[in-house]
DNA sequence: TCAATATCTCAAGTATCATTGAAATATGGA
DNA sequence: TCCATATTTCAATGATACTTGAGATATTGA
């Protein structure tokens, strides 16, 4: 997937807010299974109507998912929004300039050890 | 650099607004040699007080910077900021989940290919 | 069907942010 | 010193965004 600079900004100006940024942190660690929006409401210490509006919000900017499981809307990360956001970031603000990105390479070396190896050591 | 949340907050508030993104690209490309005000400014179609208004946002939120030179202040890319807020999102919702960042790690060995070898490869 | 649970939607109020134009500041050259 | 250039600061306006609480909708089990 490949963000369009409109989908940057919208996925910028969702995580550009504490209770969404938390929101986020939270259902990444979660994993695919998710959280009931409650659950995530409550790990965030946000009210019931203000947990649904930043839900939505983060939902419309492609960086989470749901589904209805009973009486419960479960939300999971989005991997590929989250990971173009990062591709974005990376091709804008990188293009030419390897001190940027190298760091943040390293990093993914660190945390994605094993499919660094795969998909990006050409050596 | 390693970010703090509050910090993590406002790079993301900073880049959730069209005419700072595309500042930011901007003087990414060019350089550590910047551009003054003025012609960041026309670059990105921004009257003089909203460049500095912008400008002053994005240095605030240390993804650039700024120097006199002469009647410029001239303004370029925080490249240790835009790596830390790379690396922020990659901890922070990588952590346990290769999906997201290796496609990131493929896209930094593609444009950073000298560094990553470097940096990246444990192999 | 009724009641309980989980979530969403809506409207009102408040706060934050972006834009505009005018005025202030800093610098360099005549 | 005086003027022109480059940029910033300030105040006013309008636009967006966040929070809150009340009410609406959807689902399940009795």
């Amino acid at each position: 997937m490949k963000l369009e600079e409109s989908q940057a900004l919208d996925a910028f100006g969702a995580l550009s807010q504490e209770t969404r940024l938390r929101m986020v942190r939270v259902l990444v660690q979660a994993g695919l299974d998710g959280l009931s929006a409650g659950a995530v409401g409550d790990a965030v210490g946000a009210s019931s109507s203000g947990a649904s509006f930043h839900l939505s919000h983060l939902e419309r900017a492609g960086l989470i998912q749901s589904r209805r499981e009973s009486r419960s809307i479960v939300y999971s990360a989005n991997y590929d929004g989250l990971s173009a956001l990062i591709q974005f970031l990376m091709r804008d603000c990188c293009s030419g300039h390897p001190e940027i990105c190298a760091p943040a390479a390293a990093v993914a070396a660190d945390c994605c050890a094993p499919a660094a190896k795969e998909n990006a050591c050409a050596c």
